[in-house]
DNA sequence: TAACGATAGTTGATTTTTAAACTAAAGTCT
DNA sequence: AGACTTTAGTTTAAAAATCAACTATCGTTA
């Protein structure tokens, strides 16, 4: 509404999200290298499920930014992994709260150095300060998009 | 490899791409409501073919960060939808150059104002340096895993 | 020119994403 | 209690992504 001056080159990167494509592909790869056989949508479920146990699928939905579907068939792969368990909640029998396996557990310390290393790898180069407004710049896009209805 | 004190929360937001995800969405809702019956990933391959008219697949596939299946589809389906046709090219039998109809002219106006209002929504309250250092910073994480072996 | 390898693109199978329609269980309001 | 709406989750169908295998053409080189 205030800036509407982009540079018509500018605005095809940001849309794209080469970047996180690009870091998200290379950390699926770097779980196949060390043999962790699940992708990296599932790793996102888990990720959550790690900082806390027992979330509903709809909180599952808001956490890892996708649709309802999605995490239906997400936990439904994750339950034949036997990584999670659907356990219909008994305050409100529509929801399913979704815990882990012992399974699961054990991924968590692998994974999440996996995660820092691909990290590592993809911020090389970039200072913590240029890192803190990115991520400032993102959180703030997500913001503008989340909540507001549309604007149109 | 140099800066290695990612705080656990942190790293996610970047791993997923949410906000690039919430842009696209925006951009994917923003074309529906005004009646454009393209997918966003059809547009991106039309936006590279506005840019420069006739090129290869494989010159969308580098373009699009996207691999060739991905492109025959897309191809395929803009094809179908009369808005690009693929003419083999002469100097090398193996190449499909790809144009655009008339039809798919008329649709970068409209198109582009869409992505332009979509990006105003979604970088309101950003400065303009801010936008340029995430720009950087997201290059420069490109960079880092396009060109890199690995380095496993 | 024959053989080899690299490049451009297609095809097939599997998985994921998305939108839309649907079921079931709450909550609300008269 | 009965009707209406909302919320949680599932299902279905279409588009797209991914991996692997494949064809066709080109370039090199022996």
């Amino acid at each position: 509404m205030q800036n509407n001056q982009f540079k018509r080159g500018e605005l095809y990167s940001f849309i794209t999200g080469k970047a996180s494509t690009a870091i998200a592909r290379r950390l699926q790869k770097n779980f196949k290298e060390s043999n962790v056989e699940i992708t990296i949508e599932q790793w996102s479920v888990l990720y959550h499920l790690w900082k806390q146990d027992g979330l509903s699928q709809q909180q599952l939905c808001d956490a890892t930014f996708r649709d309802k579907p999605s995490i239906t068939r997400l936990v439904d792969n994750l339950e034949k992994l036997a990584l999670v368990k659907r356990v219909a909640s008994k305050d409100d029998r529509r929801m399913n709260m979704i815990y882990l396996t012992n399974e699961a557990q054990v991924l968590q310390e692998q994974t999440m150095a996996l995660a820092n290393q691909t990290l590592n790898e993809a911020l090389g180069g970039v200072t913590i300060e240029e890192i803190e407004i990115a991520k400032m710049v993102l959180q703030k896009v997500y913001d503008n998009l989340a909540n507001g209805t549309g604007s149109l």
